[in-house]
DNA sequence: GTCTATACGCGGATAGAC
DNA sequence: GTCTATCCGCGTATAGAC
């Protein structure tokens, strides 16, 4: 698997649509342009709409696992990790981040998308739980993590949370800030 | 405005087909056949697409003012019964419940969807400071439903949230469950 | 590889019968 | 009030030129 620059670009440019306008809202004509090709040259490289959400499925597994193992090795530990980089802005995150975005708002309509999510989030409460010894701990930081996510959602900031997070991480996770 | 029993039941359609099926996949179509009605039926009822939108919107409107006050009128306190409520099941949950995860799912598409919403959940930020007097507190609660719809979002179960969120109350809330 | 042109189906909305 | 029939536009996917 090479890493073909033209997919990516489609990739981006439908991630940024999702993000932007919501998922079915997005034609694959409108991912084409924003992507510099034509609806010919997206259906090139992902033969259906399918193709095309399949892909964004698997970037968004191989990001999440990046970005798990990058908390694992943060000097600042998992769980603070995890709730600085999950309180970002839409129009201007991380790829992890959008990607997520993305994926959540995907998962409204599509099953697949669900499933991924459901597992990326399973995923990050499993490092947490390591993390943090305790379970009730874990479960309030990935909570934390994810009413934090549905903001965005909405297009809430979060902002303000950022208090509230550190107030909920002086009590469970046991390393300090710096 | 009376109360047709014609518009309530093409709504509760609406939101039931939102809630499995996610928005923009259901049809007028769908709506109509599944409340009982044929789509010029429905179109008698609501004018265009949009109305129906519009017609959902008011019923969450209303729905969250009601349970908002049967929040302060509860003596579990708001807090409690803020999280108690949202750890429910989108396929058999109580009206403003499954009104509301519409409004999140209608909210990844639709923008007045999403400010409905944040106006809804600015709602219940209100109370839980009211009650709670620490803002950070009521952050924290506020945050930890959040997650708990987002869990429902992505068809995840938030049976385990119970014990934290009880943990959580503990600290927070000034008074017992019972 | 990437484009243009086109076929095809579906969903929203209107007209008008009952 | 509620239905059926129909028009119209849009989005997906294919065929085939360059």
């Amino acid at each position: 698997m090479p890493r073909p620059s033209q997919r990516d670009r489609i990739l981006d440019a439908y991630t940024d649509l999702v993000v932007t306008s919501g998922p079915e809202t997005v034609t694959l004509d409108a991912v084409a342009s924003a992507a510099g090709v034509s609806k010919g040259g997206l259906l090139y490289h992902f033969g259906s709409r399918e193709a095309l959400l399949e892909g964004l499925l698997d970037r968004c597994r191989t990001l999440t696992d990046a970005d798990l193992a990058a908390a694992r090795a943060a000097p600042e530990g998992i769980a603070r990790y995890y709730l600085r980089t999950s309180i970002d802005d839409p129009a201007a995150g991380s790829a992890v981040y959008r990607t997520t975005v993305a994926m959540i708002k995907l998962s409204t309509t599509e099953p697949r998308a669900a499933e991924v999510t459901r597992r990326c989030m399973a995923g990050w409460r499993t490092a947490l739980a390591e993390e943090l010894g305790d379970a009730l701990a874990a479960d309030l930081v990935a909570a934390l993590g994810d009413g934090i996510y549905l903001r965005a959602i909405v297009g809430q900031s979060s902002a303000e949370l950022g208090a509230a997070a550190e107030e909920l991480l002086r009590r469970a996770a046991p390393r300090p800030p710096e």
